[in-house]
DNA sequence: AGCGGTGGGTGGATACCACA
DNA sequence: TGTGGTATCCACCCACCGCT
């Protein structure tokens, strides 16, 4: 059995469960061995994935278990089972569980836990094609040590609670600081300023800083306006107006801010490696970016190492040119901190704060009713 | 060690089907 | 014809793996 972080707390959970006979009930239960393979991610920071989907079809299901205390009546072979419905708006109502489908429920549950216990003769989520129903299979949640036998329904209940708790637990902090400074600004702004630049350093996680990258540029770019149309007596005054192309982590390769209406791309990267960006410049022409680095090295240095690995790359001082002619501008934190700046001067530190708490709950999947 | 390719996992969208 | 339940398609992330 594999070891980690979090199996650690599963054995503490199951102690206080089973006492001395809890490693043995972990030794003897796929169901727990499937939980603690599956709980791998715990501790791995915020970047890794959730994978809540078939966590919580094994908690709705052995919830209702419990609701109905089959645990102690001995009576759940009689039971109608829980109905499909009520386990997926069950699972919605859970930290990060509002989109989940019907996926976990249907298939992916079962498929997966064969894909690692091909031998074992129980299928987890059981149902009757009929009537819709769905129950979990009992025979993995009673254990027998030594002929005595044990259930771990509350185990797993609490196992997977302990583990929401974890991936759950910085996103919550960082919500709520997020809210408290919303409330606090008005009588303390500096307090309120001084939060939003700790979020743009470059140790800050690299979601956050795309999110509060984006909730400054957008409303320090609000203020600016151009005149344009199509013919000179029908110019119009227009804001630059940022948009969010897609979530941070759905957009492989792709852009993360848009300008409208002068058409400018915005791309956010950790490191001064933006090879990948223009990939194939030495065949094709590339379109301008403007690239937000998280760094607080200066723009002379940060443009010397791009250009170094231009020059390493092509070698072509002419391909090196066009190279560096793509990069229509640099961002460091330091000018990020420049325009937050000026956003707070034109008192606009309300719509960065709310911007940040709105772009973090979409990109988490978080909603608080 | 760093890379590029690969395939499984994940979530969103939608097609399909049964039934009222 | 709307609703609930299920299956499938698809895009994208990421761990992994073999190559250099």
């Amino acid at each position: 059995m594999i070891e980690h972080d979090f199996t650690y707390q599963i054995q503490e959970i199951l102690q206080s469960h089973f006492g001395n006979n809890a490693s043995t009930v972990l030794k003897e239960s796929e169901l727990l061995e499937y939980l603690n393979i599956k709980t791998k991610s715990a501790t791995r920071g915020s970047k890794s994935r959730g994978s809540f989907a078939n966590h919580y079809a094994i908690y709705v299901l052995v919830e209702d278990y419990i609701k109905g205390e089959f645990d102690k009546n001995n009576d759940y072979e009689n039971y109608e089972g829980a109905r499909y419905s009520d386990l997926l708006s069950r699972q919605r109502e859970l930290p990060f569980g509002s989109k989940l489908q019907n996926h976990a429920l249907n298939h992916r549950m079962n498929q997966e836990f064969k894909k690692y216990f091909p031998t074992c003769e129980y299928i987890p989520i059981l149902r009757n094609s009929e009537t819709n129903r769905y129950w979990i299979n009992e025979n993995l949640l009673k254990i027998s040590v030594a002929g005595a036998a044990h259930n771990i329904a509350y185990a797993v209940i609490e196992i997977i609670d302990a583990y929401i708790d974890i991936k759950t637990d910085s996103f919550h902090q960082f919500i709520a600081s997020c809210e408290k400074i919303q409330q606090l600004q008005s009588e303390d702004p500096n307090k309120a300023q001084e939060f939003i630049t700790s979020l743009i350093q470059p140790n800050m996680d690299a979601r956050i800083f795309e999110i509060v990258s984006f909730a400054i540029l957008k409303e320090y770019y609000a203020d600016q306006v151009i005149y344009w149309g199509w013919t000179l007596d029908s110019i119009q005054k227009a804001s630059l107006i940022l948009h969010k192309t897609g979530r941070t982590n759905a957009n492989d390769g792709g852009i993360d801010f848009v300008m409208h209406p002068l058409g400018r791309f915005f791309q956010v990267t950790e490191t001064t490696d933006v090879r990948k960006h223009f990939l194939d410049i030495d065949k094709v022409q590339r379109f301008p970016v403007t690239f937000v680095i998280k760094s607080s090295e200066s723009i002379d240095v940060i443009t010397n190492k791009i250009s170094a690995q231009a020059k390493k790359s092509y070698g072509v001082a002419k391909i090196v040119r066009r190279y560096m002619e793509c990069i229509e501008e640099i961002i460091n934190v330091q000018i990020l901190l420049n325009h937050f700046n000026k956003v707070v001067e034109n008192n606009r530190l309300q719509n960065v704060i709310e911007e940040i708490v709105l772009q973090s709950k979409v990109e988490f999947n978080y909603y608080q009713e």
